[in-house]
RNA sequence: GGUCUCAUGGCCGAGUGGCUAGGCAGAGGUCUGCAAAACCUCCUACAGCGGUUCGAAUCCGCUUGAGACCUCCA
């Protein structure tokens, strides 16, 4: 392989060499949402940064099986595993069909994905969709004595557990402590021990979302669509999991002691877990209900927000930092994204138009390599985007006048910029609002004002700049001409 | 309370021993009939205290502050 990546595994919270298990194979599991409500500025952080390395991996040649699952039964709302069905629980103030408000939200959020211009994944399987493969797990952790039955519900035995294996060897926990500090919450007198948690929970009369199985009538626990759809699709091991770093306890432990016991091994190779975005300095979630939804941000309709913003500065803006840090949400910075990237836009299409010297100034083959390296350091895609804006200097210092490059370097520059902005970063120029006949009337409008200039009618083509710019056009004067946009 | 993480210029954010990103804002300038836009230049920071070192934002210790997880959360 050309590039050698390396990723911080959260397994060995270090930066490690990545080598797919079958190269040029690549599989990568990531958590999706549960889908019982529009998407927030948070969910968009894993599925932005998946995404990118996703694209990065298909950009150096791996053969990518991406699979992001869809949560659509199984977690609970509250109190352990005595707490009532997320999705039911919405089912039943909307007086919806459970798997009414599992449709209405999964496409609200691939709606939201397809605007962030986020990649579908290889696979979308739903939980709902592999009770069969669910219900087979947990009869072999059965069978390896790694769970019991009580009225009709399983759970699994962390104690037992941890004798074979070690428990907590993710989040760095360890279980004596977990003893002491776990909670004492009400209804837990189903479990030996407070910390086991469910793997088939016996639905009450009320709950309407339930499956046979050879214990009950009922759902699979948490944890388990993960662990099953991750074997299903991408085989007993496989090369990494992603998700976001609040899923690492419990649900990522849970992960790893489902495939011990159930396989007699792990399945995951690489553990990578993308940071919080926080707001006032506190983690953006459903739980503090402190999030604004996506739609909130395209459409500005949230009391926090001073403008709507588009989804390519809300993209640009989540690749300004690294993804294992946590990223604060304000006005401010949202709006020096937009402005950086629309800069960095235009520098695309200013780049389009140079014409080439006999030298080079500017070494674009490092400023390429550069790009590579930060991508290939755990994806560090701040970097690359500072080395992009190395090169808008050097795109306008050429347009200027002041520096100069080859036909064989503006060639790659225009290759490195197509690759990062557009193919690894997934940012496209935005919808301008333009059509043909727009285009050609303000075009004709443009012209007229021109003869005014000319004819040093200033009243007139000031009186057309003012007006135009009442309906929403800006008129941009430059040594070229003069350009339009939409406000 | 336990475990862990973080603290960078007005704001957002890279950087993990010497070469001191980048964006936004701000200042100056170029261009322009004017304005806007655009472009160029400038602005040299690393919570505090102590230590290691020829040399620390970067390593170690302490202090202060913030956050995450320990219950569903991306």
């Amino acid at each position: 392989m050309q590039h050698q990546v390396t990723v911080f595994n959260t397994l060995s919270r270090k930066k490690e060499i990545f080598k797919p298990l079958h190269p040029p194979f690549v599989g990568m599991y990531v958590c999706g949402p549960t889908v019982y409500g529009d998407a927030h500025l948070g969910h968009a952080r894993p599925a932005i940064t998946f995404d990118m390395i996703f694209r990065y991996f298909r950009h150096i040649g791996f053969k990518v099986r991406y699979v992001r699952n869809i949560t659509d039964v199984g977690h609970l709302e509250n109190d352990a595993d005595e707490g009532e069905d997320k999705i039911a629980k919405k089912a039943r103030l909307e007086q919806l069909e459970p798997m009414e408000v599992v449709q209405y939200y999964t496409d609200s959020y691939h709606k939201n994905m397809d605007q962030l211009n986020v990649l579908r994944p290889s696979i979308e399987p739903r939980a709902s969709g592999h009770i069969i493969e669910q219900i087979e797990m947990i009869k072999k952790i059965i069978d390896a004595g790694f769970a019991y039955e009580t009225n009709g519900s399983i759970y699994f035995d962390i104690e037992k557990y941890n004798k074979s294996y070690n428990y907590g060897k993710l989040s760095g926990r360890v279980l004596e402590d977990l003893l002491s500090n776990t909670r004492v919450l009400e209804g837990q007198d189903e479990k030996q021990n407070p910390f086991d948690f469910a793997l088939w929970k016996k639905a009450e009369p009320e709950h309407i979302m339930r499956w046979p199985s050879p214990w009950s009538d009922g759902f699979p626990g948490w944890h388990m669509e993960c662990s099953a759809m991750g074997t299903k699709y991408l085989g007993e091991t496989f090369d990494i999991h992603g998700g976001g770093m609040d899923l690492l306890f419990p649900h990522h432990e849970a992960e790893i002691a489902q495939s011990n016991a159930a396989l007699g091994h792990e399945s995951v190779r690489y553990w990578l877990h993308n940071n919080m975005i926080t707001i006032n300095g506190q983690k953006m979630g459903k739980s503090l209900n402190n999030f604004i939804t996506l739609n909130e941000f395209f459409s500005g309709s949230h009391p926090l927000l001073e403008k709507a913003y588009s989804s390519m500065a809300i993209r640009f803006f989540i690749l300004q930092a690294h993804y294992r840090s946590t990223l604060d949400f304000s006005n401010e910075a949202l709006q020096a994204a937009e402005k950086g990237l629309k800069r960095l836009f235009a520098s695309m299409q200013t780049l389009k138009n140079l014409k080439p010297g006999k030298t080079s100034d500017s070494d674009v083959k490092m400023l390429r390599q550069s790009c590579y390296d930060a991508m290939n350091d755990d994806f560090n895609s701040p970097v690359v985007i500072a080395q992009l804006f190395e090169g808008v200097r050097i795109i306008n210092s050429v347009h200027d006048g002041h520096e100069s490059l080859t036909a064989n370097d503006l060639e790659l520059l225009t290759l490195t910029f197509n690759e990062f902005i557009t193919d690894i970063l997934g940012l496209l120029p935005e919808e301008t609002g333009k059509d043909d006949i727009v285009d050609n009337l303000v075009k004709t409008i443009i012209a007229l004002r021109q003869q005014a200039r000319k004819n040093k009618d200033f009243k007139t083509s000031d009186l057309i700049r003012d007006e135009l710019k009442k309906i929403g056009i800006a008129l941009k004067d430059s040594k070229e001409g003069t350009s339009w946009e939409m406000l």
